[in-house]
DNA sequence: TCAATATGCTTGATTAGTCAAGTATATTGA
DNA sequence: TCAATATACTTGACTAATCAAGCATATTGA
């Protein structure tokens, strides 16, 4: 077997593994699962802390209609809120709220630790080689 | 924020990203998604080229019930079949055909070289790199 | 021995996501 | 300028997967 092949293989295994674990733990402690960590994650790291709902859908590799249902249930129990932007009325902007980022901090320290304990038997310099690697795929 | 949460970060990040690129190709060239390919992947590698359902399920991180949902296509195309377990009459076993096979080793020529390209900027060191530490993982 | 529990699987109801089509607005180029 | 095209988003219809409940069979221990 061809070790690239192999490499994705490994890679969609152990991710698969992990995330159902990690929407065990968020989903059980906070009530959101791993895409919607993931969302509240790309929202914290923007500008502003706004996004177009087209530029999540890429960042999270789900089509924009899916965002478009994800993100109802979110803004119904106040995670984020729609913005205008006053320059494109096509677009409709999405923005964490202080509850949402609230929760994020909470989420974040338990994803810590459910990801400390995922990857107990890799050390650090593995770890920081993974990250390298990953580094070059984007 | 803390490595391990990255590397988990960069992982689902990554292996989602790449799952949809497979699964693109793979539906396109072959009929099925990259876990249906999962499914004939590890019944390839079985004893008998057969498994247990739930041992199934357990390989690809799913349900008994979406192992149950997602055979049935697989048996109406003829990928698979059933086969009764004498001595546990509880256990209903998955056995590849050998079309399935067929469809198989096309569907890993399309895989090897999607992954290549997928993987094309990480050179072989690190990919072998990559490989040890996904072993650590499991 | 055989009641209690555990295991393997399927099914009904629900949820999450996709695709294709539609709406509204913005951009482009003859 | 303004028709043609492109972009951002939503919605209806569908597919895939989950969970909880249920059924059949196996295993266990008083």
């Amino acid at each position: 077997m061809k070790i690239h092949t192999e490499a994705v293989i490994n890679l969609w295994v152990n991710s698969t593994t992990i995330s159902r674990n990690i929407d065990l733990t968020l989903s059980g402690l906070h009530g959101i699962g791993f895409s919607e960590y993931m969302v509240l994650f790309h929202l914290m790291n923007s500008p502003n802390k706004t996004l177009r709902r087209i530029d999540l859908a890429d960042a999270i590799s789900r089509t924009a209609s899916g965002v478009t249902r994800m993100l109802m249930p979110m803004e119904k129990i106040g995670l984020i809120e729609k913005e205008i932007n006053p320059r494109d009325a096509r677009v409709s902007l999405v923005k964490i709220t202080e509850s949402g980022e609230a929760l994020f901090d909470n989420a974040s320290i338990s994803l810590d630790e459910k990801s400390a304990h995922l990857l107990k038997r890799i050390d650090n310099k593995d770890i920081s080689h993974l990250l390298k690697i990953f580094d070059k795929l984007s």
